[in-house]
DNA sequence: TGAATATATGAACAGTTGCTCAAGTGTGAG
DNA sequence: CTCACACTTGAGCAACTGTTCATATATTCA
């Protein structure tokens, strides 16, 4: 049976790597919220303070702080401050490109 | 103030197109579950039936038969069936991108 | 210093998710 | 037909998520 000896080899490199899957997993449940990725495209066009984001977004500025939060422990947006305000911009180029794979699967 | 006018053209934009980045978000939510992730990892490298797949993750064959669902109506596998057993397989080449986009990123 | 603005944080809560268990459907062998 | 095997499905439940509300912190300006 060497078909079923292949697919044990493949579960074997799964399990092995059982970890990185679930780091990839954790990844992508960061794009799996519609607050979270209209704020992450957002600034793939411009770095935003958060009353920005939350003007467009119909949540309260409470909710987009909670969110920019677990965005920025996730090294995926870094911040600045600017007088009152704290600039959020993208962390690097990695997210932009995840976006763009994403709709491409989407706008097909 | 040209760069508010700027941003509030981006916040247009992204509240415009609101749908389609809900859709986006909902496609990354089905990569945003180890198991889930795992079993689309292993599709990449074969086609498998429900127990291959039960045997590699530590989770109940009824369990992966759940995802498996949510997989197939998203459209991401698709299954033909063999005798007693049902093969599931990737529905497109979108997903291998989409995972190895993630992988990048992870393994920097 | 005190008021106003911008952001962060914690508690609470409704909604969702992924699992297990139990029961069901479908297929092939004897 | 009946049994065994492969898979599906629905109910139930514990854990997790995203939001709001109330409150706290930080900065600027008068």
């Amino acid at each position: 049976m060497e078909n079923t000896n292949a697919i044990s080899k493949i579960q074997d490199a799964i399990t092995r790597n059982s970890e990185l899957f679930e780091g990839l997993a954790q990844l992508y449940k960061l794009f799996g919220d519609a607050s979270r990725v209209k704020i992450l495209v957002a600034l793939t066009q411009s770095e935003m303070c958060v009353t920005e984001i939350s003007e467009f977004l119909s949540i309260t500025q409470s909710a987009v702080s909670h969110q920019l939060r677990i965005l920025k422990s996730s090294n995926l947006v870094k911040t600045r401050r600017d007088g009152k305000n704290i600039i959020y911009s993208l962390a690097d180029n990695h997210v932009r490109t995840i976006i763009d794979c994403g709709m491409e699967h989407i706008t097909e």
